[in-house]
DNA sequence: ATTATCTATAGATCTATAGATAATGC
DNA sequence: ATTATCTATAGATCTATAGATAATGC
């Protein structure tokens, strides 16, 4: 009784629960945590809606599974950011994998978009676990790179919130930037030259 | 029959249409468009539920009202952009006004956010006829000052879009910016320098 | 007389569960 | 035997309206 059945999932577990959480993304990411139904993810994921329930705890669940899976994502590319590397080069490299995410997960974008939008109700706590602290180490790095001369004197906290909101306003507010742009050619052309110029300029010292 | 009864309205009824209005803004820029309700509206407001709704023809209705007030407040800031001034101090100017309207009205700038975010379903209209012919306008005059040599050669579309970001960033990630802010300061403390630097290097011929 | 507000409730939408049935793996 | 899926529906939440009552302005 004391330990759970910890049986392995079967194939279709594994497969199901991946297509309700893709589903999921899409509708929590494009509706919000409210504007979200059990109906249009199940409809989304070509299940019926207690079968989605059979896989998850209820709505809730389903969403901080992905929140979760999220964080990690998220992350990552900060925490590839080299103490060892060419202080000038690692930066820019962290915005281009910020750009790059933009293209290529817009709905993790969106679904961390609307979560902080909304005063991030359940992920307050993984912001001060898991954010924090690898932000903290990362400001401490461009600092003792910014006092060795190998960077122009910058504020490292506002540096990357300039970061973060200019990479991931490709993908949030890709509605206006679509209005923006000319219909025969990719919205974010140049979005590539033009941050690289801006924090290029920036930090050289 | 022809004519609608145009009777001007009592004070009554304007000091509660606005109100309800700032409930609205304060509860829709807070849960979405979805996760608002009538009655938490109502509550805001201290009016009750059927009395909202004698002063409005329901909640889609108090939305799109707030979202009218809310572009001309938007687009304000950019309109007052000088073809006579001096070309980089108009624009540094110009990310001066949108930071300051960070600090003054982050509920509107979460509002219009949550709007975008979800594509903007009852917003795009409006870009395509308000917000779009002004910043072509906007972008064409940047591109005459860069070709008289008075500004930097930058792609004027993506300069838009990243003060927009990085100004609107600091309401709309506000839970995230409080959360790696230390507690004892403001946490848009020298976000005004850092901004005037960035932009400053990048637009300096 | 007109404007403003309240109580009560209809009707729609949503999350979640109960309980039966079908499919799969020893 | 266990896992997966379906139908039917309970119960909560929400928008909106009907209809009565109170407050206000000639």
């Amino acid at each position: 009784m004391a330990e759970a059945s910890a049986r392995k999932p079967s194939r279709i577990q594994q497969r199901n629960r991946k297509r309700i959480l893709d589903a999921a993304l899409e509708v929590f990411s494009r509706h919000g945590y409210r504007g979200a139904t059990l109906d249009l993810i199940a409809e989304e994921a070509g299940l019926s809606k207690p079968n989605i329930l059979y896989y998850f705890g209820g709505k809730e669940d389903i969403h901080v599974t992905l929140l979760n899976q999220l964080m990690e994502t998220w992350l990552d590319p900060l925490d590839h950011m080299d103490p060892d590397g060419e202080p000038l080069e690692e930066i820019l490299g962290y915005v281009h994998r910020k750009l790059e995410m933009s293209r290529e997960f817009p709905r993790e974008s969106r679904l961390f978009a609307n979560e902080i939008l909304q005063g991030a109700p359940r992920m307050g706590p993984h912001l001060e676990s898991d954010l924090k602290p690898l932000v903290d180490k990362k400001t401490a790095l461009i600092r003792t790179w910014i006092a060795q001369g190998k960077l122009a004197d910058v504020d490292p906290r506002h540096l990357m919130f300039s970061i973060w909101a200019t990479t991931q306003h490709y993908a949030d507010f890709d509605a206006q930037v679509q209005v923006l742009s000319d219909s025969d050619t990719d919205a974010l052309d140049g979005a590539d030259t033009f941050l690289d110029q801006m924090f290029r300029k920036l930090l050289t010292p």
